[in-house]
DNA sequence: CAAAATTTCAAACGTATGTTTTAATCGAAC
DNA sequence: GTTCGATTAAAACATACGTTTGAAATTTTG
């Protein structure tokens, strides 16, 4: 009766339910009031299930963030991928280098539209936007190693399309744009009051748009 | 015998210590490992004071939060506040609009600046970078409460600068670049591994030029 | 249907937290 | 030197947390 472990023989049903109730309840919570701040009582309170069902299904509430986390994030980081390597590859087949514009879309923009891909998805974006500026370890450890080979295939493909930058330079100019996406997915719905006609929330492909061209343009900017 | 009213009479000496040494200990561990995962006994361990110190001088851990961020916020709001009206005033009395970069340069520069006025004000400013995207509400708040007003300070100034922006766009093009900046605050030390030649510590004065130069070119980028 | 494995449940455990209490200690004023 | 308010100190308090337990309930298997 191995507990951590979970057996999937054909009886589903009741398990993937309490297990879906679960995750969905703490993706919500832990990306509004941060992980350390939640705790198990809120998310199976939440959820409608017992206290004891997180230890038994995921281990500990450790192991409930992992899954958390890598429900959503591989099938992300899968898309950014392909979109980044076709870039580069087809910048290879033109005989040109990739354009650092199109580039920065290739990974913003799935991120972006990511949020409208299903219910609990703007919650989890919120967690991938607090992701790097996490305090706590645990937390931000899980995120890093999921995103570290991303961020090279980033910078390396960015090197191509911009290398009259050092590679300082572009460092740095990557941190820029990361932290302006990143600002974005975590303030979503937490805009402070704001004056006169200003509509925080836009729809996704108008402030794809808007974060490209900013993005865009403070990495080409001269030096 | 009131508790969290501080009487200073001329002995203050002990209790001065004993506050700088609590503040200190919170400023650093707060920025480190976040509000809510540290504890008032880790606080007064590596302060090497008396549990109870704590809520004898600031009458709660959030009373320590709150002195330990408007011991430092207060000073570096003004200075922030009298460069942005400096440049405000200057470009009104030559009759011309503010320059966009010079605007976000006198909101910045000191900010970044702030971090070698001394051994504590580093980790402050890693709590200034997080402030904003804090999910807890205690934390948030009283960042939001002394920021809030300087926010529109620089909004405003950057209207003038930028007339051809609508209030949409330059209210999302502004928090574009809070985003950078806050991302960098915040990262001070906490680089993941990188590849080749890259020194991502680089020196306040390069930094803030390559700040400037990123978002500067994505405020008055085309639209 | 009976046996076995899986999942749920209520309760308790041990620990860590912020806070309070009560007495001891300190420093200055008279 | 004594007195009095301010500060420190040790201990305990109440509560919240993640986790474990053991039995009941449910589902699957033969």
């Amino acid at each position: 009766m191995d507990r951590t472990e979970t057996k999937n023989t054909q009886a589903e049903s009741k398990q993937t339910d309490t297990k879906q109730l679960i995750l969905d309840a703490a993706e919500r919570l832990f990306a509004r009031e941060g992980f350390h701040n939640t705790s198990l009582r809120t998310i199976t309170g939440e959820a409608g299930v017992n206290l004891a069902a997180v230890n038994y299904h995921f281990g500990s509430k450790e192991g409930l963030l992992e899954e958390v986390i890598t429900r959503r994030l591989l099938p992300l980081n899968q898309i950014r991928k392909e979109r980044l390597e076709r870039v580069r590859q087809m910048a290879r087949e033109e005989g040109h280098p990739p354009r650092a514009d199109e580039t920065l879309r290739a990974y913003i923009e799935p991120t972006l539209y990511f949020r409208d891909s299903g219910p609990g998805a703007k919650h989890f974006i919120t967690l991938v936007g607090r992701a790097l500026s996490e305090p706590n370890n645990t937390v931000r450890n899980i995120f890093i190693h999921h995103i570290e080979p991303l961020f090279y295939l980033l910078f390396d493909t960015l090197r191509e399309a911009l290398p009259d930058l050092s590679q300082d330079l572009l460092f740095w100019r990557l941190q820029f744009a990361l932290g302006s996406m990143s600002h974005v997915l975590r303030m979503t719905g937490k805009w402070p009051t704001l004056p006169g006609e200003i509509t925080p929330d836009t729809d996704t492909e108008l402030l794809t748009l808007r974060m490209l061209e900013f993005v865009s343009a403070g990495m080409e900017a001269p030096h």
